[in-house]
DNA sequence: CTGTTAGCGCATTCAG
DNA sequence: CTGAATGCGCTAACAG
């Protein structure tokens, strides 16, 4: 640790004042280009890193965005953290975590409580916190930048989000193609944006491939393993049953291979299952889950870039497509007679 | 948001001076219980809270605790930032995550960067980053407080554990009530010390049970899990092939139950098969899986409190322990004939 | 037990 | 294009 050097410090090996060296650092103009050189070797050479604190307590910024979450999945939290992390390092920003609980109002208090403790200067906000009316409504009111990663409603909103209609469309037209009719949907949360889309491109999908929806074969689900246990035991019980079922994501067609399985049910023989997530589960199980990979780390990266752009000049960010990926794995497979 | 109100407005409303108010704030001595509780009265009047950055500037203390980890275990890893957050939460600290890469010289170069950067007031380390020698003689040297969760070597540093030696014994000694006795193990990544603990627990869980030990019956893995796969290959095609095998991890554990499964054997009617771990997954995978539970939480939050204190005393802080639980699930049952 | 003075390291005025 | 003064909000070191 030895002696901290200080702006000052690099002021004088550089040669000028403390204030041309903060111009450089933070990318001001109305500095000529040898004087910047020389300040960034002075940078180099006394390894200089601005005090986080004393920037922040001057410029009155915190240079830290909150991550909103209160979604159980590991893996796509951490996937997500990843992605943040990598853009707020290219930014010298922090992040700070904030596991917010279910309710509307415990939502809205607690980001409330988090700003005026913690000042960040942005929050990230992922589902389903992406679409609680009230902290949409606190937050315009409160005039705090945030990003959002896949929001139910997209216009008006800075972030991130994936085609998952599209993908859920893919995925039914997948098992058409394999000469399933009887495709189940075990449809995900209710707060979930993404329940509905994915419904919406299972009904797509089976419009498509010219099959009649059949209210039926859906069963609502809230994206629990348990959850799917549920709706396949449902499902499984119909007098004519699935040939193939699509639940809204992984945990959930994992309670289907399940209950499949302890019905003596071969998977894909008897029973083609797909999931969505790429949770790493989906490769670990037997038969491999066939689903959908969203890139959950590219869109913390991307829904964190547009959150510092934002930051940095009011009203600016924008809306980012990311594409999506088919996994065919295992346990989809063509009809059995 | 409205104004700020800054130290200076409590004490005026409290009619004391600004150095009381941070005397209270910051549970110093020296205040008298009247003047203490009036100034609370004031603070949450005002709903005054303390600015960290000009605290951490003023105190040159950071208030930041940086979590350091290359485990690629998001349940794991989501489990300990949940007990740290709640921890940091009670003394008013901020965690920040430190992903790292898996050299141990990368790891110091990136620790020192982070230290220089951000200047954490401490480090959490977690397994297997506890126990890179580089990193832990450059800490030594750097006189920065560390808390270790399981580090392989116990003595002279805090933090917490589980016996996982004792852990391991259990399972061994589960399976072998079942009447197994030919029991296979996968063996852990070499880097941790996890890998060494649960052989050690096998080892001597086979000899309580009178079975002796067969080298041709432990197989190295490195905990994920395409190494189990493999290693659950190896097993299974040995000529006399165990009737029960106990993976170092979940993720081994259901590569076994995959080459299992994929070989029309049943689990657990021809083959018990056990992790460790209780990641989510393993209660998901058919059959669920006979597991140890680790508290991942409770250890992410004692850690951390044991760190804290080191940080507030030097060399104060202990080494906790904290226990495991068994938990039997359908991976596991009596040896067939 | 309590108050006063100074300054943490930087960005933000406003002058040159 | 560059520099000198001022203060962000708080705690440390000293007085009283």
């Amino acid at each position: 640790m030895a002696v901290r050097v200080r702006i000052e410090d690099v002021a004088e090996v550089a040669g000028v004042s403390m204030k041309t060296v903060s111009r450089v650092l933070n990318r001001e103009p109305n500095v000529r280009e040898d004087t910047r050189l020389r300040v960034m070797k002075a940078v180099d050479e006394l390894k200089y890193t601005p005090h986080l604190s004393a920037r922040s307590l001057a410029g009155s910024k915190s240079y830290l965005i909150a991550l909103l979450y209160n979604n159980p999945s590991a893996s796509y939290l951490m996937g997500v953290i990843e992605g943040v992390l990598e853009a707020c390092e290219a930014e010298n920003y922090h992040m700070m975590l904030c596991p917010l609980e279910d309710e509307d109002e415990r939502i809205v208090a607690a980001t409330e409580d988090l700003i005026a403790r913690s000042r960040p200067d942005g929050l990230l906000l992922t589902p389903p916190i992406t679409d609680s009316p009230a902290l949409l409504q606190r937050l315009a009111e409160l005039e705090i930048p945030f990003a959002s990663v896949s929001p139910k409603v997209q216009s008006e909103v800075i972030g991130v989000a994936m085609d998952e209609t599209r993908a859920a469309f893919d995925i039914v037209t997948h098992l058409a193609s394999l000469g399933h009719r009887r495709i189940g949907h075990i449809v995900g949360h209710p707060a979930h944006g993404a329940s509905g889309w994915r419904l919406n491109g299972y009904k797509q999908g089976l419009e498509r491939a010219g099959i009649k929806f059949d209210p039926a074969l859906v069963v609502q689900g809230e994206f629990s393993f348990d959850s799917g246990v549920l709706a396949a035991t449902a499902l499984l019980d119909l007098k004519q049953r699935p040939s193939a079922v699509f639940a809204a994501n992984d945990d959930m067609a994992a309670g289907v291979i399940r209950v499949a399985l302890e019905r003596n049910l071969r998977v894909p023989g008897d029973l083609s299952v797909c999931g969505f997530d790429d949770t790493p589960m989906s490769s670990q199980i037997f038969p491999a889950l066939t689903t959908v990979h969203q890139p959950t780390d590219e869109m913390g990266r991307i829904a964190t870039m547009e959150l510092l752009a934002a930051i940095r000049t009011p009203h600016s960010g924008q809306m980012v497509r990311v594409p999506y990926t088919l996994r065919l794995r295992r346990s989809t497979g063509p009809l059995q007679a």
